[in-house]
DNA sequence: TGCCTGAGTGACAGTATCGTCACAGTCGTG
DNA sequence: CACGACTGTGACGATACTGTCACTCAGGCA
């Protein structure tokens, strides 16, 4: 159902447990990668930069504090969200934790459905992963593989239908003028007294159907996307 | 410290709690606002919008929940993140809390340095728009969206209605003569002996409805909104 | 009360902008 | 080459927005 493929590493040295977390993440369509210890950890969240980590604080090796930091110390990983798990339920670890910045915290025993409406939420903010994913309301579309889907489903889009609505969606909420959008699709040789903007606008709308009245016209100014 | 004057709104019924919550939060450089019940931070979030709110589930009158969807309906208020505090360790409605929307959840007791971490992680994702927003009593301009909300409603107005009632809005209290209305609008090219301030005007009116009174015509002079 | 001035209202026509369409050009592929 | 997918353009009608005018209405003053 969820077209959504986050991906979310889990850094946790109980076996059972990471399987407990991936399944139920998995049974909601994320994608995830496991480490059993913390150096395997950084390493595939450096490589794979995924949307979300789950990092458990008692680790053989690193323990969960060292790796957020390497996580931390990183350019490539440092503005991935990291919910932390732990056994222990004392105020002190939480404190600290939050105070280094992880950007939320479970304590043991929690359930898995409270784990994935967690890890959910810290998805909700992030704004474009790498770049490369913007997705708000209804769309989701991925910029490095030119791919859109609208309510988990995938609409294919030509380029420029692509670039019109990814400029739209990434700045929600913001009227976008006529220009603006023409300089980001044509570059700065585009023609602003053509009707192309407009024809490819209609072209998109056909194929967003209901969620074609997110994007409204601003009339004199540009358009604009609401969700 | 912070040039950037946060405001939270707390909603609890217990005042010992809120004034802890609160002194913690303003030692922190914080704003906060007090709401004793349900409605009243409702009514509290709609008129000032703070930055987030921290919203206890056990309320009389409207309870937590009931509040958070308040909150969500309203346009005002739709994209402010909301912490959660409740007595009740019980997983059930903590799960309900996050599926529903809530953006953090907090379990009493707790101590009063992680909620305010709680918040800080909260506003980090918050974007400031602080400058792009006119808003006074029913009216909310966005001007970088360039509409309008009144009573939380979206309200469509044309370009030049959006400038006249901004410039009102933003002198709230003060007089504004006809030749700077004309002059806001239509540079120093303005007609001042043509009627087409006072027919804008009237279709703005037409627009605002109930709340069209707030703009008073001082005879002579100008025009004047107070709220 | 009657006059004067400024403000509110409704109708109208001109203009700008938008949505839609048909058509033609381009490009890559089988 | 033929075909289809994609694109850019200009024509056209529909619509939204604007300014002006004539007229009415209301407040202030003698």
């Amino acid at each position: 159902m969820e077209a959504n493929a986050h991906t979310i590493l889990v850094i946790d040295d109980e076996e059972d447990v990471v399987d407990l977390i991936c399944f139920n993440l998995e049974k909601d369509g994320y994608v995830t990668l496991r480490a059993l210890d913390g150096q395997t950890g950084v390493n595939l969240a450096c490589q794979h930069r995924p949307s979300a980590i789950v990092l458990d604080l008692m680790l053989p090796g690193l323990d969960g504090f060292q790796v957020f930091e390497a996580l931390r110390q990183d350019a490539r990983t440092r503005h991935i969200p990291v919910l932390m798990v732990t056994a222990k339920a004392e105020t002190a670890d939480r404190i600290a934790g939050l105070k280094a910045g992880v950007d939320d915290y479970l304590t043991k025993p929690f359930s898995p459905k409270e784990l994935v409406l967690r890890v959910k939420a810290l998805l909700k903010w992030v704004p474009d992963q790498t770049g490369m994913v913007v997705e708000s309301g209804p769309f989701y579309l991925d910029k490095s593989a030119l791919c859109c889907y609208i309510d988990g489903e995938e609409v294919s889009l030509t380029s420029t239908e692509f670039r019109l609505l990814a400029m739209l969606v990434s700045r929600e909420g913001e009227t976008v003028t006529r220009e603006d959008l023409i300089e980001h699709i044509w570059g700065a040789s585009g023609n602003p007294s053509s009707r192309s903007l407009d024809t490819h606008l209609m072209r998109l709308r056909e194929k967003l159907g209901a969620d074609a009245a997110l994007i409204k016209n601003v009339r004199g100014k540009g358009y604009r996307y609401h969700h």
